[in-house]
DNA sequence: ATTTATTTGTGATAAATGTTACATTTAAGG
DNA sequence: CCTTAAATGTAACATTTATCACAAATAAAT
C-alpha cells in the first residue's frame, strides 16, 4: 500500500461520515427530505446552539465550518470537532432526549438548511433507511472520538498537531480543488489539540522552520505532507 | 443541589447506558431476544474482540469486567472504556460494516451472553423499538466519549485521576451494595487516565498521602469521595 | 513451599508543556 | 484612513510528566 493510501485511511479514522444523509435514498425521498429544510445562516464567531440549551432541530451545513466544543471542569474548551459542508449535526442530544451536551460555533459566516425536531423526527419514521443510515454513522461516530482520545492522550503535542493538520487540510478541503490553506485562530487549534497558545505557537514555529508548514497570518499551509506523516509513525 | 447530587450527574456523563437492551419491551419480547442469547465465558486476560477482527455479534456482561481499548499509533495502548454487569457492547462496527476498531478483554474472569451478528440484525428489524432504543444509547455514548476527550486533552493528571477514581468507583459498584474498592493493574489504569505507569504510581502515592485514598496491593478504596471531587472544581 | 515471572515502587534526570508578562502584529469599527 | 481592540509572538521561568534503570514486592507455576 503507498504512503498516501495509508494516509487517508488514516484520515478517515479521523472523519465522520456526517454527510449519510442523502445516501440510500430514492430521487423522491430525497426531494421529501429536501422540503423539509429550510435555510438558515450565522454570522462568524455566532452559536449554532448552546451547550444545555434544548434541542430544536438539526443543521446541514451548505457553506462554512463549524466547531463543537465542550467544557467540563472550570473554563478550558476543548474543540472535538469540525465540522463542514456537507455535515450534518445536532442530531445526538435531540434524539437521545438530552439537553445539548456541547455547543457549536461557526468559525466563519456560513450558510446552513435546518430541520425541526418534529420533522426530523417524522422522516425517520417516515423512511426507514434514514434510520439505519443513521445507525450505521453514529456507529461510525463511535470510532472516530475513541480514536481521537487515543490520539490525544498517548501522544505528544507535536504528534497531535501534525495529526490534525493533515485531518483539518483535508476537511477544509473537501469540496473545494485549489488548496487555499488551514485558516483557523491559534486558540481554536490549541483547543482542538489540548495545548495551550503559546506551546501550541511553539510548535508550529518548529514545524515552520523544519520547512513542514508555511504560515501567513492565520493560515497555514502543509508543504510536506510525508514529512508531517511521519511523524506519526515513530 | 447537594454535592452528592452534583457527582452523581457528574458521574452519568462518563457512563454509557449500554444495558438498554430490554428497556421498553415486553415481556414476550424480553423472552425472543433471550432466546437469542447463548452463555460463553472468557479468563482473565482473554479478548472478547480483536481490533481489525471481523465482528461476529454482540455480548451482554453477565458477571465481571472488560476493557476497551485501542492503539493508533505505536505501541501506545489507550483505554476509553470500561463495561461492567449488564453492560452490551460489540455492537459499533457490526452495524458500521467495519472491522473491529478497538479490542475489548477481560480484565478478570468473565461470564457473558453471545448473540450471533445475523441474529442482533434480525431482531433489530423485528422488534422496532430496539432500534430506536440503539438510536438513543448511541447518541448518548457520543456524549460520553466527548467528554472523556474534554476531560483528557484539558486536565492534569491529578484531575484526570481523580475523576476516573470516581468513575471506576462507582462502575465496579454498580449492582454490588459492598463496596469492595477498585481493583484494577497499574499499567491498565494508566492506560487509562493517559499516563505512564511510574507517573501515574506516584499521583497514587500522593493521594494516598493526603488521605483520600488507601492502597492494598492492586485495590484502592476512596477514602475522602468529597476531597477528589473538589479537586475537579478548582 | 520454593522458584520464576510479572507487577509495582523509587529515584535521578531529561524533556515537554504550562504560566506569566509584555511586545508586536493583525483585524474591526467608526 | 485612523483608532482601538483583539489576536499572536516571544522569552524567562516554574511545573508537570516522561524516561531510564533497577530494587522490591506480589502473583503464578511447579
Amino acid at each position: 500500500m503507498s504512503h498516501i493510501e495509508d494516509l487517508q485511511e488514516l484520515l478517515s479514522k479521523f472523519d465522520f461520515k456526517s454527510n449519510f444523509l442523502y445516501e440510500g435514498l430514492t430521487d423522491s425521498q430525497k426531494i421529501r427530505v429536501q422540503e423539509l429544510f429550510e435555510p438558515i445562516s450565522f454570522k462568524k464567531g455566532s452559536k449554532l446552539f448552546y451547550e444545555d440549551g434544548i434541542p430544536t432541530g438539526v443543521f446541514l451545513i451548505e457553506s462554512g465550518l463549524a466547531k463543537k466544543s465542550k467544557s467540563i471542569i472550570g473554563e478550558k474548551e476543548q474543540i472535538f470537532y469540525i465540522y463542514a459542508q456537507g455535515d450534518l449535526l445536532g442530531y445526538h442530544a435531540l434524539l437521545s432526549d438530552e439537553r445539548y451536551q456541547d455547543s457549536c460555533a461557526a468559525l466563519v459566516d456560513l450558510t446552513a438548511s435546518f430541520m425541526s425536531k418534529d420533522n426530523f423526527l417524522m422522516i425517520l419514521e417516515e423512511i426507514p433507511a434514514l434510520k439505519m443510515s443513521l445507525i450505521i454513522n453514529l456507529s461510525h461516530e463511535f470510532g472516530v472520538l475513541a480514536n481521537t482520545i487515543s490520539i490525544l492522550a498517548q501522544n505528544s503535542q507535536n504528534i497531535r498537531l501534525a495529526l490534525f493538520l493533515l485531518v483539518l487540510e483535508s476537511r477544509y478541503n473537501r469540496y473545494s480543488p485549489n488548496n487555499d490553506g488551514i485558516s483557523i485562530a491559534r486558540q481554536d487549534l490549541a483547543d482542538l489539540i489540548g495545548a495551550t497558545r503559546e506551546s501550541l505557537g511553539r510548535t508550529l514555529k518548529e514545524f515552520k522552520e523544519e520547512g513542514l508548514v508555511s504560515i501567513k497570518s492565520k493560515t497555514i499551509h502543509i508543504l510536506n505532507h510525508q514529512g508531517l506523516y511521519q511523524m506519526l509513525n515513530t
